[in-house]
RNA sequence: AGGCGCGUAGCUCAGUGGGAGAGCGCUUCCUUGACGCGGAAGAGGCCAGGGGUUCAAUCCCCCUCGCGCCUACCA
């Protein structure tokens, strides 16, 4: 390593020294130190995906704590990893797959996912390159994805647990349906969003009389018509004066031959629409509720695929939803049964991954029990076992969870854990198989079985047809198995029905919801359910760094299956980090077109000064503006650490071999003791402000400390030591200069791996890491040092003011003169006067209590400092003050002669635009002179007062 | 509708029960031997509005206005 280029270049450096990391394993944790454990598993990003600006702060963040921890002596472990996120996973493939005429249920099952494999293996290794980019300091040799073998085995450990424990069950209830990824939705994945849609008014016969006249029709509203063909009720509130008389009597439902009852019901708000219900409790979630609570029949009329259903009529049957729904307009118009239609504004569920409308349908899914689950959750926030920071969202956390119902688990796509059940189509026997017929409602939709196209029908039906019971199953796009057949969990696959043996047993085909497998991910990433070594030393981890938006998605599941799994709490703090907008406070995405890309930012500006800038954003509780003007000004921050390691390292001759100021603590002056002191508090308040995570703070502080006391004061101080100073003098100055730049480096490194390790390396020649160093802590203080370098500071702003003010030509050498009263400035400025005569570009300063000065002397007031510059032969005020003056009358003369030309409209109209224009610029630039000389005449009135 | 958060310099934002801050931008000056991605000196703010608590409020409490988010509902 020689002295540093002239200029930093991120891009050289930056894959030498991570690849310098990782080969020395600087990333690996162990499992047999002694050094105290902090363990961090990373939020695992989509396997597909490719890195975005929320990401790079979230690593980042993690980044600084684990680089930050391994300095200060801990062993660290930051598991990375990344996770198969099923739906999304899934609809990208298909997409692919759909580009070449195919879809997934032509290819099959098996097929499909070895295709998505395929995907995995050219694109998942996209996401873990963006990381190592933004230098992230994971243990790759504990790399996990969420599909592996072993974390596999942790969720088929976890079903069968929860389930022998009965905490997982089957029900036919309804649920989010999306029908494009032809699965079902948890309530969580399920976006609301407002549209302007429209509400009809539908007229329903009374049945009782015979005519049609209004008295004898009931007004109903709804925003979705296509569903009246599932009706089974009218509800109407029990104390409405316009309805309560018709409880009980019925209705004729247009467009079908069905009679329904009017019923009643207080959750009815007659205030809206009609105040009268449609009640369809197949495909409406208070309907539902109101369906089972009045016994009412529940009928489908929305297929899976969002068409109608054989239940809707011969009329509809196999319509679009939106087809059917405008057929149904039309007809109920034919029949003079429509009463009218307005503008309606309301909020629509749509899927989060393809944003299909979702449509609430009966079907049978898998549930886990999550309230005793959820009560353990709670309790350890509440107990403190885990702290949410910023804690503002302990009541978020406590209000959802709450409310929380039971989490659907299962999907119907192929992506994904496949649940670990088997049910048996011929057992008869206990406790696993089926009991009587129930084997007829299995029902099967084969595709095609040896190349013919063979239509559905119930399991026996398709066996007596002779088709065998594996093309059944494997041909199948939809397999239906009712609640009523009996689950079999089971640990290892199984060939054969444990209980009679009979090989044509059938595999649940749905897969379990993503988060599921990401709810163990802090145990199962440490080779969970072995008792691994890892487990013992890591678990629980330290913190868990996340966005606010998956705070309910992932962290309290995680929460919850962390405490069931392991009687404790898997993570101890929980930092929520803000989200990354745009500078219009909009969330970046795709379609909005906003998107940086935060591989453009390392591009454009470097890992280092990106990584700074995110660090700096992260103040706690406010959401991320992100702009590229401040990554811009932390990349300066970075050419200013540079230049000023070049600096030093010119000196590096006069260094002692030990990177200690020990040997020179007798001899330091006044600015070494105070920077020294600024080096002790800046560390400090880092390593206070991290522990808290107040990332900005930490930043800012040590941003500070560098550019405006180190660079700015300490640096210009010791130059004349440095130039022209004796070899000794030199030395104190030098080891001193190492010493604070050699801590400064430690300091930055967790926010700037890069360019703190390229300078360290350039310093010392032992090709050492700078990780291996410790992290900067505790100093001796030199609290005396602020007081006495204070009137230092301010004697030499004092004389800058002046100049400053009365615009004195800098390379002028002024006289100055400082009157105070107390002694301890007085020693001060004496003993630093060669100091703070070049830092003012004064050929004499004098200084004590009794100094006299001239009548046109400049003076400032400071720290009970006089601080005064005598003007005499620098400036003739008086006949300065009179060319201003005359200059001023000049000014304004012409520039009330602009101004008329410009007030006067026959010149405005006539004249050329571009002569127009200049009288305007004229005016501009007048105006300005003029302001200017009515300054400068205030302060030369103010100096002769 | 309920809950949470925000409103501070032209812009983006920190911050604190007692003196109003940073970065960028702006003005003036400076080719000083680390750095013009620099240095020095400045201008600019009834800390959204109103009320209360306090010796003292930008900060704590209440209300109003404006903005954002979350949750629930919407036949």
């Amino acid at each position: 390593m020689g002295l540093l280029e002239k200029n930093f270049n991120p891009k050289e450096v930056e894959d030498k020294w991570y690849n310098y990391w990782e080969k020395n394993n600087l990333f690996t944790a162990k499992t047999d130190s002694n050094k105290p454990p902090f363990s961090i598993v990373i939020p695992p990003p989509n396997v597909t995906g490719s890195l975005h600006m929320g990401h790079a702060l979230n690593v980042t963040i993690q980044d600084i704590l684990t680089r930050w921890k391994i300095m200060s002596g801990f062993n660290v472990l930051w598991v990375p990893g990344t996770d198969h996120a099923g739906i999304a996973t899934q609809n990208v493939v298909e997409k692919e797959l759909s580009k070449q005429g195919l879809d997934r249920h032509k290819i099959g099952r098996q097929a499909f996912i070895e295709k998505v494999w395929e995907w995995k293996a050219e694109y998942g290794g996209r996401i873990i390159h963006q990381l190592k980019k933004l230098g992230c300091a994971c243990d790759w040799s504990r790399e996990r994805f969420t599909l592996d073998e072993g974390l596999s085995r942790a969720v088929r450990e976890v079903f069968v647990r929860l389930f022998e424990e009965g905490l997982l069950y089957r029900d036919n209830r309804l649920i989010n349906w999306c029908p494009r990824c032809h699965t079902a939705l948890s309530d969580l994945e399920v976006e609301y969003e407002e549209i302007e849609g429209k509400l009809y008014f539908i007229k329903y016969p009374l049945t009782s009389n015979t005519g049609k006249n209004e008295e004898n029709l009931i007004n109903i509203a709804t925003t979705r018509p296509e569903t009246m063909l599932g009706d089974t009720a009218v509800a109407v509130h029990p104390e409405d004066p316009r309805y309560s008389h018709l409880i009980g009597k019925t209705v004729e439902l247009p467009l079908t031959n069905r009679k329904i009852k009017i019923i009643s019901e207080s959750s009815v708000d007659p205030s809206f629409g009609t105040g009268a219900l449609k009640v369809t409790p197949a495909h409406d979630f208070n309907d539902e509720i109101i369906g089972r609570l009045h016994k009412i029949p529940f009928i489908s009329v929305i297929t899976e695929d969002g068409r109608m259903s054989g239940d809707a009529g011969d009329r509809y049957k196999g319509l679009d939803r939106y087809e059917c729904r405008k057929k149904i307009i039309a007809n109920l118009k034919e029949e003079g049964l429509l009463a009218g239609e307005q503008r309606h504004l309301h909020a629509v569920g749509h899927c989060y991954r393809c944003k299909t409308i979702i449509e609430p349908i009966l079907s049978v899914q898998w549930y886990v029990k999550i309230e005793s689950l959820a009560l353990e959750a709670v309790r350890l926030v509440r107990e403190g076992n885990i702290r949410l920071i910023p804690n503002a969202w302990d009541n978020n956390y406590y209000s959802w969870m709450k409310d929380i119902k039971d989490w659907c688990i299962s999907r119907q796509i192929w992506w994904g854990h496949q649940i670990p059940v088997w049910y048996c189509p011929d057992c008869s026997g206990n406790g696993g198989g089926l009991q009587g017929n129930v084997i007829e409602h299995i029902f099967y939709e084969p595709l095609r079985v040896n190349n013919n196209t063979i239509s559905g029908g119930t399991y026996s039906h398709l066996r007596k047809a002779g088709l065998k019971h594996e093309d059944i199953i494997k041909n199948s796009k939809i397999i239906r198995i009712p609640k009523e057949v009996k689950p079999l969990s089971q640990r290892q696959d199984i060939e054969e029905c444990p209980n009679c043996k009979s090989k044509d047993i059938i595999r649940d085909p749905d897969v379990l919801d993503t988060w599921f497998s990401s709810a163990l991910w802090p145990f199962s990433t440490l080779g969970w359910p072995e008792n691994t070594k890892e487990l013992k030393t890591f678990y629980p981890t330290s913190v868990l760094v996340t966005g606010f938006d998956i705070l309910f998605f992932w962290v309290a599941r995680m929460i919850m299956m962390g405490s069931k799994f392991m009687q404790r709490e898997p993570f101890k703090d929980v930092y929520i980090h803000a989200l990354v907008r745009d500078l219009d406070g909009h969330k970046m995405s795709k379609s909005k077109g906003n998107v940086i890309d935060p591989l453009v930012m390392i591009e454009r500006y470097g890992t280092d000064a990106f990584r700074f800038s995110l660090a700096a954003f992260a103040a706690q509780g406010r959401d991320v503006r992100f702009s590229e003007k401040k990554v811009e000004g932390y990349r300066h921050f970075i050419n200013k650490i540079w230049n000023a390691s070049k600096f030093i390292l010119n000196y590096r001759e006069f260094r002692s071999d030990k990177s200690s100021i020990n040997e020179y603590a007798e001899q330091l002056d006044l600015p070494s003791m105070w920077i020294l002191n600024r080096l002790a508090m800046t560390a400090q308040g880092i390593n206070k402000e991290l522990s808290e995570y107040r990332f900005n703070d930490a930043a800012s502080k040590i941003y500070h400390f560098i550019w405006h006391e180190f660079c700015d004061w300490y640096i210009e101080i010791v130059k004349p030591v440095l130039y022209k100073g004796d070899d000794e003098a030199k030395k104190v100055i030098v080891n001193c200069l190492f010493f604070i730049l050699d801590n400064i480096l430690r300091m930055l490194h967790p926010f700037m791996p890069f360019i703190t390790e390229e300078i360290w390396n350039s310093i010392y020649a032992d090709k050492t890491s700078i990780m291996t160093s410790a992290y900067p802590s505790e100093f001796p203080f030199y609290t005396d040092a602020e007081e006495l370098m204070s009137f230092f500071i301010d004697a030499v702003s004092g004389i800058r003011h002046i100049r400053g003010e009365l615009n004195i030509n800098p390379s002028l050498e002024i006289i100055a003169g400082i009157k105070t009263l107390s002694q301890k400035a007085e020693i001060v400025l004496r003993e630093n006067i060669s100091a703070i005569m070049k830092l003012t570009k004064c050929r004499e300063i004098n200084i004590g209590e009794d100094i006299a000065r001239s009548e046109d002397s400049a003076v400032t007031i400071k720290n009970n400092m006089e601080i005064y510059v005598p003007l005499g032969g620098l400036l003739d005020i008086k006949s300065e003050m009179a060319r201003l003056i005359k200059d001023k009358r000049k000014t304004e003369s012409e520039l009330s002669f602009v101004s008329k030309k410009l007030s006067n409209e026959d010149f405005l109209k006539n004249a050329p635009t571009d002569i127009i224009e200049k009288e305007r610029e004229k005016f501009n630039i007048l105006a300005e002179k003029s302001q200017k000389t009515s300054e400068s005449i205030k302060i030369l009135k103010t100096i002769k007062g």
